[in-house]
DNA sequence: TTGGCTAATTGACATTAATCAATTTTGAAT
DNA sequence: ATTCAAAATTGATTAATGTCAATTAGCCAA
């Protein structure tokens, strides 16, 4: 474990959206009693309901925000690089809503929430990002929560493939970008239903190959999925 | 319509928590561009996808989100007097990602958009403001993406009665606060799979009769239901 | 009060998804 | 390469939910 912030750690932070357009000084202020520690993987974060004591960057890695209820879980969303976590947690001086386990080797910045929450009183370049961080967040919420309402398990998943292929560069092939039972839960389904699932998506030209996909016909693909910028398109 | 912003709106508007800390030169700026409208019940007021050009405050009646894909329709949230909707959307200058439309004859206040981004960068009270709001909104979302993805409908209608309880005063009867076609598009079922869900509830002591719900066995319910700080406390 | 409209309920059925059990496949460690 | 454990798949079944059609109930306006 590393105590104290390396300062070598500093421009990848600064870097990131929420602290680009802060002061020198302010920037100064957070890092001093922040820390960075190194995890492995499967190693649980934060555990839902604990208070809000850090805000978390992810900087390299990446980590999984859970949630469990009557002995069930689901994954709720993906931390990658570099990114925070638990941000309204930490403006709100409320418990997290969800848990937080590394999924792989991972770097993790802790900025502690007080100091967040008194350097947004005074620098109002921190602020405004802080807000736009935030409105973001929600709005991926809500695009979530549309797919889900509004979308069977295939639609999600033929949705799923298109927004992955997009991300991925536009190929033809490309990388699932998860494990196959964590993309169930991600999706809302079992990981049984995700296998039937991708059967379900071969007359539209969908080939799975462990992670890896391909698709062979991108018309019919699109035309079954009926992707929509107001709930796929995650840069707005 | 009334064009213009009547004084007599300006206290219940200063009252919300988004406008209570800021400056009253601010607060002055923000209302001389703005107007207040009287609205039917069923108007659409924004439809999903239109540039977020004003901020909407409730200040009487009631506003339904919701939002449409493929010819199918959801529910997504109630705003009820006085708040705000769309803040998201105007803070990111981004298209709203839901429509809203009157559910009672209402009052809405209506905030350009650009007046909100200019002040936010200069009044720091109100940037605070937008802030707590814009977390609790993102928090209110990620409970109820919870409760969707971790419960089945029964158990979702289950919570949901209990909450209104909390909300009525705790007796052991009250409103069930919504239409229930309408509930159950909040709940994310069919209104006949709603019908037979109360059904279902009733060996644990729940009897409605139109829109009146009356709990016969408190603790019966609660066991089934298993309510969560997490999911069902909107207030944290 | 009485139509007449909409909401709510009910039954029958279809579809979707979860569960359970049994293999098969995969991948990481040796 | 070999081995082992976890992940993924598959089949059979059950459970949950949606759909369609037909009533029934409730409410508002004339």
């Amino acid at each position: 474990m590393n105590i104290g912030m390396p300062e070598s750690d500093y421009p990848d932070i600064r870097g990131l959206h929420l602290f680009a357009e802060m002061s020198d000084e302010h920037f100064q202020t957070l890092m001093r009693g922040s820390y960075v520690q190194n995890f492995p993987p499967q190693i649980e974060l934060i555990t839902e309901g604990d208070p809000s004591d850090f805000l978390h960057v992810v900087l390299s890695g990446s980590v999984e925000l859970f949630s469990s209820w009557n002995n069930r879980e689901t994954s709720m969303a993906t931390v990658r690089p570099i990114s925070t976590f638990i941000l309204a947690a930490t403006i709100k001086e409320a418990p997290y809503l969800m848990s937080a386990r590394t999924l792989e080797k991972s770097r993790i910045a802790l900025i502690p929430s007080q100091d967040v929450r008194k350097v947004f009183d005074t620098d109002s370049g921190f602020a405004r990002a802080i807000v736009t961080e935030l409105a973001q967040c929600y709005r991926t919420v809500v695009k979530s929560q549309k797919d889900l309402k509004l979308r069977t398990s295939l639609e999600r998943l033929a949705n799923y493939i298109l927004r992955c292929q997009r991300h991925a560069g536009g190929g033809d092939t490309f990388d699932l970008g998860y494990e196959k039972r964590r993309l169930a839960s991600i999706l809302g389904m079992t990981p049984e239903n995700l296998s039937r699932a991708f059967k379900g998506l071969h007359p539209y030209g969908v080939q799975v190959k462990g992670r890896n996909v391909s698709i062979r016909s991108q018309k019919d693909l699109e035309q079954f999925a009926k992707p929509d910028r107001l709930i796929d398109d995650y840069s707005s």
